[in-house]
DNA sequence: CGGGAATACTTGAGCCCTCAAGGAGTGTTC
DNA sequence: GAACACTCCTTGAGGGCTCAAGTATTCCCG
């Protein structure tokens, strides 16, 4: 169990951590400067038009945005209240909350996303190489795919 | 103003999005599980660790851990009724306030740290190359510093 | 079919963070 | 050296999240 982290490791965890909190930072308040969305808002609203439909159910969008099910109820509540999504009982089973995209919801994503979209290019995207680009991409599915091996192995805890 | 993002570029932007959540959550669980401590708590104490005389300055400390200055108020607060750290009235500037270490929170960093380490490498850097870790720090390096360029430039709006 | 386990969502309590406002100390300028 | 601007920290109010508990519905299995 080698102890420590080398320089090169730390360089390559430290500065990962310290660029993600910068660049979410400055996205969120462009954002919410631009369009009134928290990065929390427009991501349920990018993922809702991304689905059949238009609407998911609670609990899937619980799973993508890393949310408990009361943290996705409350959020709904909220932008329910400005109008952004409506919640629908589903029909199949009647357990379901199904999250709607309202036409106001849509019409905000659509407006927020070319501004987040260059944004995440002016604060990410231009500082690097297409090979770095790539670079990155692979590291990061390599780490995907590592941990989900590892989830599915014998010795894990869970 | 290319608009939208190309596989490429959207890869490497929503798995670092994806992979960064992910890794977080499970180093907090086994941090909280195995030694009582929130990571921001954790990162409090490597930072006082590292400081000269292991103490720092609130606002100091609220600049690197990106927390507001009440934000980082109610997480010593929190932090010194576990014993963990103590505030100290700065002799210089009778305004300032320093964030100490205390013998126990030097303690449960020094329990803590290795394994938080272990965690950084099974979870991340052992899926990864020496090659990947060094194109990964070189890419976070160069946002950096391009962020700071940017920054300082003339037609920033800030 | 009937009862227990599992799943989906909501609610109450509480933690942690933010913003806005305020008190205290410093420094600067004339 | 008095007044003004600025910095440092804390507090009150409020938003967003979590966990624990509760309700409603569905699934499973004898």
């Amino acid at each position: 169990m080698a102890a420590w982290l080398d320089p090169e490791e730390m360089a390559a965890w430290r500065s990962m951590v310290d660029v993600h909190a910068e660049l979410m930072a400055v996205l969120e308040s462009e954002l919410v400067r631009a369009h009134g969305l928290t990065l929390g808002d427009y991501t349920v609203l990018v993922n809702l038009s991304e689905a059949p439909g238009e609407r998911l159910r609670m609990c899937d969008l619980a799973n993508r945005l890393h949310l408990s099910p009361s943290g996705i109820t409350r959020r709904l509540d909220g932008m329910v209240k400005h109008g952004l999504v409506a919640r629908e009982p589903s029909t199949d089973d009647r357990r379901v909350m199904l999250a709607v995209l309202t036409p106001s919801g849509r019409a905000a994503l659509e407006a927020a996303a070319p501004d987040h979209v260059e944004g995440v290019r002016r604060h990410f995207l231009d500082h690097l190489s297409r090979t770095q680009i790539r670079n990155l991409a692979a590291a990061f599915a390599a780490v995907e795919r590592g941990e989900a091996r590892r989830r599915a192995a014998p010795g894990d805890a869970a």
